[in-house]
DNA sequence: TATTAGCACTTGAATAAAATAAGTGCTAGG
DNA sequence: CCTAGCACTTATTTTATTCAAGTGCTAATA
């Protein structure tokens, strides 16, 4: 455990290195706690050795460690309130009636993401989560038509699909069929549920049954599964760690285009603000996510905040809290 | 007009400077043309003097200016044919009959993006030439319900709705409404036409008429009315001119998020290949734009390809040749 | 008249050396 | 246990030096 003064410290330490990207050197902090420098570069000492901080080069000040930002989140940080204009803006948004909840979402993480020079990302529930709702088909021309897939959580997906020698009629039947024996399916389990309930019943009665199978069986397939929706991709490039490395950027952009990487976000079960620093993030040992789920009424889903490991911790939390709190109620 | 060797200096610059973005000097032009580099010289003078060309310091070598490369596309590039690999395997995306012709164009930009570390774009048609096809319902719960908008050529937009006192049998009847009386009209035009032709008449059997009303001409006058679909956006840090410069990187990648300005792409009239250099692109003045218009049965969209100023021009310009032949049959 | 050899001159890039600033570890004494 | 003091390290900044590439211009040449 620290010692009360190591906690300052350390405390100290993060939140001037979050402000500013520039080691903290003994001098500063001997004002801080009115004592020598000596006996601060004592206490770092013993807080490099502890695995808490780190030195840039050998006579550099020091720089939280990984371990050092988790010990801060974990203990050391307080939780801070959202400004009163913050909250305005925000409220803007949430107060508007006419909105559906998605775009209430989208519209304030692209608020907070403007606010906060990070990046925002919505996902929308798992697949296995989502129940078919109801299919639609619409004809566009003589050999191709467009399905669409509305999920019980209200999610919209579609394709168009080409068929040859298939009467409407028979696709209309065959739509209705699926309504009525397979809605209320999760998604991920109609495909199977197509084949064993659907397939033997239309072979009776459609000539082209194989290909009409093959075109429903390839949409649910393709089900994409997740709504993504990422704002303020370039913010990332404000902060300083990133703009002096194009590699960097690369990593952490080509991570942001990679939907299993943003989906892999969601997995983690518990419904509670989680931070994920550095290593942990899965995009750049320079990234954290900071994530929560969130759930009103049949729509759920995650909201996250990345941002580089030098994020605002205490303002972000205080953010996604009250994030979580308008829109679940 | 340019002398027949004005025109080689030109052209060799500007391949070269298109390989590798160094200055191009008099001493290897000697070489090619076998003459002096005093000669050289005077002819890079003179087309420096005619703005085809720029030095980037008074003893540097000479680059093209933008009316160089434009004079080059204009006059001097021969087209290049796209090598067998890279044909095959476009061929491979053109050949699978399963795919809609959406698909088709996303997968096969995609592999250019990759072939060539550009970055790609599809536009689909503008939404005063997409005529509203079919809308459909599907109630989510008590008060949600989402609306889907089908075109007629199968662009699938959706909208979530929540509606407070509005039964199920009135959200129906209006629906059916406007498939009947609206449905084959221009997208934009179609708040206008909710107001003169179906406002009037829920009016008379919907309570909550104005909601109702209000919620449909939401969804309507919502419709982003363009698909963009990027690709390869991050290809552009590959380009040694952005690679250097976080400015620019911001610049371009603030650009390719905002959808008004992909979709002005797609504003210019002409069905053929179209080159935007520099300045013209509107992008930013190390930035090219190339793109073609395609049209295939009732489907039509633009393609384009997004690159430096230094791009391969006459591979480029063959490539979406070719792609524009494949989408058309 | 068009070409070319020759040369002085310019510039950016690379390298090296020196000066500066910030900060550390350690020792010894209060 | 704390701290004053000092030798030592390292990154950063500044300045100077050299090097390579290339130009423009002049005068001679074909």
């Amino acid at each position: 455990m620290l010692t009360e003064r190591q906690s300052k410290i350390l405390k100290y330490i993060v939140e001037k290195y979050i402000k500013e990207p520039v080691p903290v050197g003994s001098k500063i902090l001997s004002k801080v706690l009115k004592c020598s420098s000596a006996t601060v570069r004592n206490e770092m000492s013993a807080l490099e050795d502890l695995g808490l901080l780190e030195k840039t080069h050998t006579s550099s000040g020091r720089v939280p460690s990984e371990a050092g930002y988790r010990f801060y989140v974990d203990n050391l940080m307080e939780l801070k309130k959202m400004n009163a204009e913050d909250m305005m803006r925000l409220q803007i948004v949430f107060k508007n009636q006419q909105l559906a909840l998605s775009d209430t979402i989208a519209q304030s993480l692209q608020i907070i993401s403007d606010m906060t020079n990070y990046t925002t990302v919505v996902l929308g529930g798992n697949s296995h989560e989502n129940l078919l709702k109801q299919i639609e088909v619409v004809p566009i021309d003589e050999e191709s038509m467009v399905v669409v897939i509305v999920t019980d959580k209200g999610h919209v997906e579609h394709k168009s699909i080409k068929l040859q020698d298939v009467s409407t009629e028979e696709v209309k039947k065959t739509v209705s069929l699926i309504n009525n024996l397979i809605s209320g399916t999760p998604i991920d389990e109609v495909s199977a549920k197509l084949e064993f309930e659907i397939k033997p019943i239309i072979g009776n009665y459609v000539k082209q049954h194989e290909q009409l199978y093959n075109a429903f069986y390839h949409v649910f397939n393709d089900y994409s599964s997740h709504d993504v929706n990422v704002m303020g991709r370039t913010k990332m490039l404000e902060q300083p760690e990133f703009s002096n490395n194009i590699e960097k950027i690369k990593n952490v952009f080509n991570k942001l285009e990679d939907k299993d990487i943003l989906n892999s976000i969601e997995e983690d079960g518990d419904n509670n603000i989680k931070v994920y620093i550095g290593g942990e993030s899965k995009i750049d040992d320079d990234v954290t996510v900071i994530k929560t789920r969130f759930k009103n009424g049949n729509e759920e889903g995650t909201i996250a905040i990345i941002g580089p490991k030098r994020m605002e911790y205490d303002r972000v939390v205080g953010m996604l809290e009250y994030m979580k709190e308008n829109i679940e109620r």
